[in-house]
DNA sequence: TTAAGTGCAAAGGCTTTGCAGCATA
DNA sequence: TATGCTGCAAAGCCTTTGCACTTAA
């Protein structure tokens, strides 16, 4: 006879619950650039009793299990996104607020330099970059 | 109250008070590394009076004059300094929390990569290194 | 007097936690 | 049964704000 798990995935040693794979989803669906509560209410569309804190103590989990980093981008937001094969920095424009993306090996070889003369093992570049974007330097009215 | 005196400096067209000296005293003293909890913690050691609304309100101030540079280093503090002549950046230990700083042109070299092949203008990089200082590669235990 | 700064306490906004109920293995 | 997930509400933490009072010009 065959087992019938209710759970068929696992990430790590913990379930796939429906709630898991929704956020998941969403994530996927956005390529990132989310925070929580956008995140909560993208979910709660396909989802109505979904709740706030299942949405923290998953992403929390999801930052454990390193599915999906967390960028502070200004004071206030974190961003949650999927984790990719390729490691991605973002530019956010103070005009408008689009966040894009750019990778540049000079961010490796900043961490070299550094490693080199400052006897300091990078871990992680936390990076973005501040400025105005195409669109705003052509219009530079406020936010969209 | 304890103000008796007028104030005979001026940041921008605001007046030095006693608490807004006291304030950029110890960001002197200490070169940042400070977050606002610290930096109210050392303040009421030589101004019993001074309140946490005023360590916010002219921290916030400051920043707006540019007298100083709020950096988010982690999930939940904001480290404040002084503005120096020469921009910056620090390491992070992510082994016993030790603050340095560092300095490199790749810096630059990167914002103008970006700028010429994004078409994005920087106008700030914000920007760490998370990893392993020094001391605690020698000595890989805990914090301190 | 008027505009601005301060202290205090309360309120905000984001995140975490305690707890009871449920589901899975 | 034991473990772990969820929803709900409450609590935590950092930061801001409202208000009354004080100070400098």
């Amino acid at each position: 006879m065959r087992i019938n798990r209710k759970y068929p995935l696992k990430m790590g040693n913990r379930p796939v619950t429906a709630q898991r794979q929704l956020l998941l989803s969403i994530l996927r669906e956005t390529r990132g650039h989310l925070d929580a509560k956008e995140l909560y209410r993208k979910a709660i569309q396909r989802d109505p009793h979904i709740s706030l804190a299942t949405v923290y103590r998953n992403l929390r989990l999801f930052k454990e299990l390193g599915l999906v980093d967390e960028r502070r981008l200004d004071e206030v937001h974190s961003l949650y996104e999927l984790r990719r094969p390729t490691e991605h920095y973002h530019m956010v424009c103070t005009s408008c607020g689009r966040v894009t993306e750019f990778t540049s090996p000079l961010i490796a070889e900043l961490s070299s330099e550094v490693e080199r003369s400052r006897e300091f093992e990078v871990e992680r570049a936390v990076l973005h970059l501040e400025g105005c974007c195409r669109k705003c330097k052509r219009r530079p009215r406020g936010r969209e």
